[in-house]
DNA sequence: GTGTTCATGAGAATCATTCTCGCATAGCCG
DNA sequence: CGGCTATGCGAGAATGATTCTCATGAACAC
């Protein structure tokens, strides 16, 4: 456990589970839980073990490919993602997902995190809401 | 799952075990794991049960008098906190929290979702760092 | 004071995630 | 070219946090 295991993201071999996970997440839009992935894996007739999405996807996000974002069930969903930093806007109800990006939060989280004196700064911004066609089409029944 | 359990906050029967969580929320400086809590109570001779210390730390969560944050474990941390809307600033070596509230931050989220037709706006910003003591105390060993 | 209701506590159950181990395959060496 | 070795895979067990169940005890209502 001495942090750095590979020297660069490519260093792992080729497979095909891997590149059936990477091409899946390529097709879906919204976040989905490892286990959903799984199952899409299932359907489709790649047969994945779901040992092996884990693995696949943990190697997905050390390489940045990947977004991966809590619920507050703790369950971890990905997401296919632009290499470059950005943030989400989520719809709760569909899980439609927009990427924004935005230099002001960037440099508001760099400026406070300086003020209080801390380094090596990383910052978490997520946004959810209910996109429009959600707000007019199913309103939460109560 | 029908959404609103209690018309308000305050509608639960008050014990002694609800309070000692409370109170040891309020000793603390950063965000504990319930399991944390739960050892430490026992440490101080309020015997609760475990599962007593989940109720109780979902209550308060629902009333806002504690914030939650799911580390990259998964596992819940709970921190007593102001009940105004803030955000985060965490070492993530020493645990130190520092609030901060910001409304560009707020005025940013708001816009941004507007724009995209998104409505009933939340936002989750948390900024992870080393704060200065740790940073010049123990540097990560590579 | 008595009955009813709600919270508690201990342990079992659940669920996502990780680990173990044996097997298959890919790449490399002789 | 054949065999060797490391690496990835798969299935199921193990782990660990959180939630549920149900019987007991305490608090409120009357």
């Amino acid at each position: 456990m001495s942090g750095a295991d590979q020297p660069e993201g490519t260093a792992r071999r080729p497979s095909r589970q891997r590149s059936a996970v990477l091409a899946l997440l390529d097709d879906l839009d919204g976040f989905s839980s490892a286990q959903d992935l799984h199952a899409l894996l299932r359907e489709r007739g790649d047969a994945v073990g779901l040992a092996t999405v884990y693995r696949a996807l943990q190697a997905l996000v050390d390489d940045g490919q990947v977004d991966v974002l809590r619920g507050a069930d703790g369950e971890a969903a990905y997401r296919r993602c632009s290499p470059v930093h950005h943030h989400h806007l989520v719809c709760r109800s569909c899980g439609t997902t927009v990427e924004v990006a935005d230099p002001p939060v960037e440099r508001w989280a760099r400026q406070i995190a300086a003020e209080h004196g801390f380094a090596d700064v990383q910052h978490q911004v997520e946004v959810f809401g209910t996109c429009r066609a959600c707000t007019t089409a199913g309103p939460v029944v109560s």
